[in-house]
Formats: C-alpha cells, sequence, structure tokens
DNA sequence: ATTAGCCGCATTTTT
DNA sequence: TGCGGCTAAT
C-alpha cells in the first residue's frame, strides 16, 4: 500500500527506529512525503499514537499540506495532532497554559505592522527622537535578541551600539507587552521556551508525550527554534529532521544551517540518509542544478540524479535592455500557453521585487494573465486591520492597540489632542483607556462614549451570533462599510470586508464548529470533540489568533511572478530566472563575501530546481535601477552553466565588456548615456528599443509556405482545426522545423500565434 | 480632515 | 524612477 511506491532510501528514512535521523532531502526528492508517510507508518504500526507526535513547518501551507497528505493515508483526525508551524504550535501550547505562563486568557498577538507602530508609540511616550534611533534599529535589536532566546537582561553590553539604551528600551518594550497582554512573533517562541524550561512539571509531561518529533526544513531554523526542539528531548523520544543544506536561503533572518551539524552531533545521528532521486526535473536541467551548486564549499555533500529523460535544454537569453527581456519572455510565454501548458504552471522569477513591474507591465499590455506574489496580504490590509481591530475590541474592551488604531476610524471627531489627553491620563492613574475617558470633559468624553456604546452593543448582539454574522453586524454598526462605500476607489475595500464575513464562514467549517455556536460562547470542547482546542477560548478568540497567524493568500490563476525566496517548494513545468546580471543576482555586497556569495549560489540552484520541463534564463546588458541606467555584466551563474546542457539563444555575449559589443549601436549607446540628462536617455532607450525588437521580428520571420509537421502539410490558407479553438485559418507562417510558429485566424476565437509542433492541429480540406 | 508636495530610500521574509 | 511616510497648507 502506501509504502510501495517508495525508494529504497525513502523506505529507508520512513521506517528508521529508535534513532535519531537526519535526512538530506534535496530538491524534488519527496521531502514531504517521507515526513507524511513516516507518521502515517509509525501510526500505523502502532510505534506511536497520533497524540504522542509532534510535526513542525515554518509555513503554514506546508503544516496544512502534511496534515491534508496525512489525513489521505490514515483515518484518523489530523486536526488534534500537533502538526503546524512553530508559531502555530507555540500559540497553541500557550492557548493551553496561559496562566503558567504568566499570561490572561485574552492575550494579543502582535504582527509586525503593529509591533512597528507599537515600538514608535514607546520611542514617543519616551521623548526619542526618530533621527537619534530609528524604530527599525529598536525593532531589530529586540527581534534579533529573542531569536538568540536572550531577554532583555541577558543581553550583552556589547550588542547594544547604543550605549544600554537599546537594553533599557528592550526592558521597557518587554514590561509594556506584559502589561497590555501582547506578544509579537518572536515572543510566541520565546514565552513558549521559557514556560518549558522553568515549568518543570510541564516540560516533562510534554517530553514524556512527544514520544516522535519531526522537523520540515530544518537548514531553516534558528538558535531559537532549536533551543526549543531540544525542550522535548526526553529520555526515550526520537528525533527526524528533514533538510537541504543546499536549500538554505534565509541566513539574513538568522537561519542557521549548522544547526544541521550540531544536531548531528548532539543527537548522535547514526544514519545520515540522503534523497538524491529527483522526481521533478528533467535531465538537463537536473544537470546545471547540480554543476551550480557544486562550486559552493561547505556543502554536507549530495548530487542529484533522475531517471527522466534528458529534456529540453536550458535556454538562455541576453537582451539588450529589460524591456526586451520583458518582451523577449511574454512572447516565449504567449507560445508556451498557446501550445497548452496552463498560464499556472509558468513562473518568471526575479531576485528582487522590484523587478517584476516590467514584467507586469509587458504582460500586461499583452493580455496574458499573470499573479504578482509578495505584495499586501489579506490580513494586511488597511481595512481589514480596521475590522480585526474591531473585533479585538469586542472580545476585550480594554486593548490599547486596537482601541487606538479604530476610535476615531472612521472619523467621529476624536482628534489627535483628545486622544493625547486620554492616553496621558490613563498613564498618569496606571488604569486602561476605557476606564480612563470618563475623567475627561466635555466633546471628547462624549465622542468617546459613544465610541464605547457602539462597541458594547456589538458585544451584546455576539452573545447571541455567530462570527459571520458578528462581523456583518460590525462592519455596519463601526460605519466602516458606509465609510468605504462613500469613499471613491473604496470598493475593492468593501470587497474584501465581505470576504472577511466569508473567511468567518471557512473558518467555522475549517474547525468543524456547529454554525449556531456564538461568537463570545465558550465552546464545549468535550461535547463537540475538539479537545485540543484549550479551556476558556470563544470563537471570537480562536479566528482573532487566526488572522495574525495566516496571511490568508491563496494561489491564484495567471503567471506566477515572484521572488526566487517567494518560490521555494514550488514547481512549474515552465520557469523563467530573469535578470542574471552581476551586481543584482549575484546581488551587489554579497559577491564579495565567501559565505553571502554561497547563499546566492544556492538562490541560483533552488531556482533551477523549480523547474519541471523547460527552463529559461534571460540577463539584460542595461537596466532601469534607482532611477538610472545601469549596465552589467551577464551573471557568473551563466558562466558556471555546462555547455552541453545548454543554448544561447541570442549571441553569448562576453562576460568581458569589451567584445560582442564594442562596436554596436548598444555600446555606444551605453558610453553616451552616462553624460546624457536623463530624458535623453529615455528617448534613445526607447529607439533603441524599437529597432532591437524590430531586429527580432525579422530574425524570427523567415517566412515559410511550408511546414510538415507530424506528417500534416501546413502552408498559408490552409484551413484547421483545433480542438481549443475550433476552426481557422493559416494566415502566416514564421519560423522552421519545431520552431515553427503559425499564426492563425479561427471563426471563434480571432488571431492566435500556435507552434505547430506542439499544438494539437488538424488539417481541413 | 483631507491632500499636495517633498524627502529619502531602495535585497531576500515567514510567522 | 517610484514608492511610502511625513509635514504643511487648505
Amino acid at each position: 500500500m502506501y509504502l510501495n511506491n517508495l525508494n529504497p532510501h525513502q523506505l529507508q528514512a520512513v521506517t528508521l527506529i529508535n534513532e535519531h535521523a537526519l535526512i538530506l532531502a534535496g530538491a524534488g526528492s519527496g521531502k514531504t512525503k517521507v515526513l507524511t508517510t513516516r507518521i502515517a507508518w509509525l501510526i500505523n504500526q502502532r510505534l506511536a499514537s497520533p497524540y504522542s507526535i509532534l510535526a513542525v513547518t515554518f509555513t503554514n501551507k506546508a503544516a496544512k499540506e502534511m496534515q491534508e497528505r496525512l489525513a489521505s493515508m490514515v483515518d484518523i483526525n489530523v486536526k488534534a495532532m500537533f502538526i503546524g508551524t512553530f508559531h502555530g504550535l507555540c500559540h497553541r501550547i500557550l492557548r493551553l497554559h496561559a496562566k503558567e505562563a504568566g499570561l490572561s486568557n485574552d492575550f494579543q498577538i502582535l504582527d509586525m505592522q503593529d509591533q512597528l507602530s507599537f515600538i514608535k508609540k514607546i520611542l514617543k511616550e519616551k521623548d526619542i527622537d526618530e533621527d537619534t534611533l530609528a524604530p527599525k534599529t529598536l525593532i531589530n535589536f529586540i527581534n534579533q535578541a529573542k531569536e538568540r532566546g536572550e531577554r532583555s537582561h541577558q543581553v550583552s553590553m556589547l550588542q547594544d551600539k547604543f550605549n544600554g539604551k537599546l537594553i533599557n528600551l528592550y526592558k521597557h518594550y518587554e514590561d509594556s507587552c506584559q502589561k497590555q497582554n501582547l506578544l509579537d512573533f518572536a515572543e510566541l517562541l520565546l514565552r513558549c521556551d521559557d514556560l518549558l524550561t522553568y515549568n518543570q512539571a510541564l516540560r516533562q509531561h510534554y517530553q514524556e508525550r512527544f514520544k516522535y518529533i519531526l522537523i520540515d526544513e530544518f537548514q531553516d531554523t534558528n538558535t531559537l527554534q532549536y533551543t526549543w526542539l531540544k525542550r522535548f528531548r526526553g529520555l526515550d523520544n526520537i528525533f527526524f529532521a528533514v533538510g537541504d543544506d543546499d536549500q538554505s536561503i534565509y541566513s539574513f533572518r538568522g537561519a542557521r544551517v549548522k544547526n544541521m551539524r550540531d544536531f548531528e552531533q548532539e543527537f548522535e545521528v547514526k544514519h545520515l540518509v540522503k534523497l538524491e532521486q529527483n522526481y521533478r526535473s528533467d535531465g538537463n536541467i537536473l544537470k546545471c542544478a547540480n554543476t551550480i551548486i557544486d562550486y559552493n564549499s561547505a556543502r554536507l555533500g549530495k548530487n542529484l540524479f533522475t531517471q527522466s529523460s534528458e529534456g529540453e535544454k536550458v535556454k538562455i537569453y541576453s537582451a539588450s535592455s529589460d524591456s526586451i527581456e520583458a518582451s523577449w519572455v511574454a512572447q516565449y510565454i504567449t507560445s508556451i500557453i498557446d501550445s497548452g501548458t496552463k498560464a499556472q504552471d509558468i513562473a518568471i522569477l526575479y531576485r528582487s521585487n522590484a523587478q517584476s513591474r516590467v514584467f507586469e507591465h509587458t504582460l500586461f499590455k499583452q493580455h496574458i494573465p499573470y499573479k504578482v506574489y509578495g505584495g499586501l496580504r489579506f490580513f494586511e490590509r488597511a481595512e481589514i486591520k480596521h475590522a480585526i481591530a474591531y473585533l479585538q475590541l469586542v472580545d476585550n474592551l480594554s486593548q490599547q492597540v486596537s482601541m487606538l488604531r479604530v476610535i476615531n476610524f472612521p472619523p467621529r471627531g476624536i482628534g489627535a489632542k483628545a486622544i493625547e489627553q486620554l492616553q496621558d491620563l490613563a498613564n498618569n492613574l496606571d488604569i486602561n483607556l476605557v476606564d480612563a475617558y470618563p475623567h475627561l470633559q466635555g466633546k471628547a468624553r462624549v465622542n468617546i462614549h459613544n465610541f464605547v456604546e457602539i462597541i458594547k452593543d456589538i458585544q451584546s448582539q455576539a452573545m447571541n451570533l455567530n462570527l459571520a454574522d458578528t462581523i456583518e453586524y460590525m462592519l455596519a454598526k463601526s460605519g466602516l462599510i458606509h465609510h468605504y462605500e462613500t469613499e471613491k476607489e473604496g470598493q475593492d475595500r468593501v470587497n474584501n470586508l465581505k470576504e472577511l464575513i466569508s473567511a468567518a464562514h471557512s473558518f467555522y467549517i475549517e474547525e468543524k464548529l456547529p454554525h449556531d455556536c456564538s461568537s463570545l460562547g465558550m465552546l464545549d470542547t468535550k461535547e463537540l470533540e475538539l479537545e485540543y482546542l484549550p479551556p476558556n477560548v470563544n470563537p471570537l478568540r480562536l479566528f482573532l489568533s487566526y488572522a495574525m497567524l495566516e496571511s490568508g493568500e491563496t494561489q491564484q490563476q495567471g503567471v506566477q511572478l515572484m521572488t526566487i525566496h517567494a518560490s521555494k517548494g514550488l514547481e512549474f513545468d515552465s520557469v523563467f530566472i530573469t535578470g542574471l546580471e552581476e551586481g543584482l543576482f549575484p546581488n551587489e555586497g554579497n559577491a564579495n563575501n565567501q559565505d553571502s556569495m554561497e547563499e546566492e549560489r544556492r538562490l541560483m540552484y533552488v531556482a533551477i530546481t523549480r523547474a519541471r520541463k523547460n527552463l529559461f534564463l534571460t540577463c539584460s546588458q542595461s537596466r532601469m535601477l534607482y532611477g538610472r541606467i545601469s549596465f552589467n555584466r551577464s551573471s557568473r551563474f551563466l558562466d558556471e552553466l555546462p555547455v552541453e546542457n545548454t543554448k544561447w539563444l541570442s549571441p553569448k555575449n562576453s562576460r568581458s565588456k569589451s567584445n560582442d559589443f564594442d562596436n554596436s549601436d548598444i555600446y555606444n549607446y551605453a558610453d553616451q548615456a552616462q553624460t546624457m540628462p536623463f530624458w535623453m536617455q529615455n528617448k534613445l532607450k526607447e529607439k533603441q528599443d524599437m529597432n532591437e525588437t524590430n531586429a527580432m521580428a525579422q530574425k524570427l520571420a523567415i517566412k515559410h509556405t511550408k511546414i510538415i509537421q507530424h506528417d500534416k502539410i501546413f502552408k498559408i490558407n490552409t484551413n484547421v482545426f483545433s480542438t481549443k479553438f475550433g476552426e481557422g485559418t493559416i494566415v502566416s507562417i514564421e519560423g522552421e522545423s519545431e520552431k515553427a510558429l503559425a499564426k492563425i485566424r479561427f471563426k471563434k476565437h480571432g488571431d492566435k500565434i500556435l507552434n505547430l509542433a506542439m499544438a494539437n492541429l488538424n488539417v481541413i480540406d
């Protein structure tokens, strides 16, 4: 059954018993499959009950996939299992033991935005000018300290470049958060770690409970995450860590690859299992990946192989400008889509988000559907954050952060001055904002009173309404919906708010809460068989945490545009890795240092291994960057590729600036451009682009009157039938043999350019 | 309370 | 260049 389709190494990993294991799992080697199958196997072999397994990942998406795949193999309630993200699991443990962790049940999670505004507020209160100390400096200081597992009193003075000032502010931040029951993301982990460190009974409980501990993407763990994991190490539990040092691309945010080697030693790993068979990419692509990564020195050592065919060679194209690079990619995408690949199976990858603009522009012009990743996510949108703030207040009227966010939104005549007064009052009397406002006078008092009454009214309604209905009522009563409806261009925001109502609906279904269960009603977890839920929790509170921990994004249609970082873990039929230029990729500043250079190379490795069938690498000789045109040499990564597995679709440009383009217009243009005013550069560039495009068009336009494909003869005016577009007539043919593209005028769908070799066409007499 | 205009900045990011 | 964030002006 489920063990049958594993290769010997996968099987070995899945069935390892009585020993800690480190699995080196290459890209596309079936890592998730091994993890989930192992859990299923442990349960089916009765080596473990679902209750005694702890499985940790980094993203909600990965956690969800794990749960779904496990559910398909074992007939148990996977929701009740401890499978989740570091943050999600810590949150769950803290909910279960809030009191022991020094928290009250209504603790609230701060996301990054909230944390930043909270820090800014503190700096303001302390009368520290933002020029003296940037809020970002402080926030980084605090987060990095927490990720090392250090509280304010544990941070070394050497870390504090402001002579103790940062440590003091960290202390103050700790106190303020504690007072208001706020936890930032890092705090979820650190607080949970503290709980397990100082509460011996609980630590022992969990050590005995979790017999099997499995960790995904181990190369991405930071110091605190690894420390946290080790708290669960008791007398006889078994650790199973899966990772790939070659895919470690997050050291800039504290990921510590060294954790893999440390784990190997500290846990006395006997068998380092390597999963090296790749099930994703064709031969040529995989060869490129292996060759590139071999340039790195510090590796645990791994070489991927595949049983797939060689497939297409990796195609390389060098454009003269970023816009030509984009048009070339767009043109190729059109032909790929026309020959039957779905747009969502194509990805355009780049090193930095700013590069997306040219592609968006070009794809939009050519009516190619696309989706850009990396913008604001659903729960981060301003209107949603406002709605969430109202809900936080419904849960607990004394939440300051939320109160300050919406006390005057939509505007209700409570100005900055009134708010300041209110805060001062609360500080002086050492009470919270709701209790402080009756001490105010005049208009401010009346307006705040009315605001508080709105919340109280929503609260009383919420007693009898389920969450979706509560949100609907809140949106109306708070005036949020009305505010955006009357605002010009507010329709998107209104739609998002309505989407929040559906999100609450889905939440009930996902969490198996009964439809009529009220927002504020405590759940009878026994009766509902939701015993894994902590006591003293209502659906509203659960939803609020969910909103903070989940970004709320779903896969969308269209060509996928994203950074290489964002593409990790995904795969596509066709992948375009763009902007392969020195300074961009590898990024400037990372090229001089050996370690960061190697991380750039791992990034390249990750990018290459996303592709299943077709891989395209592009670069541009000139690029608009920060308002100037810069001229970059092509990336060293292009030189590191094996010649026999690649194919240049443009004249291979030399790495030394001198050769190929020495006498070309492009190079002259480059020379002149340095001294020209900006608008003139633009003009020139446009002209240049035109020439390039025409040249490209001409090159392609070697007209052929007759093309033979699959024994079928295609000529101009031949009538054809396509299963996708119906009947049409060939208008023109360009290119030859496998590359021949025909423009076909379809009766129903208009003009399309199809690849004659790929498109499924029949000739009609 | 809204808005124009100016300044400064500019990898990669999940929770 | 193009943006977000902040200030100054209506």
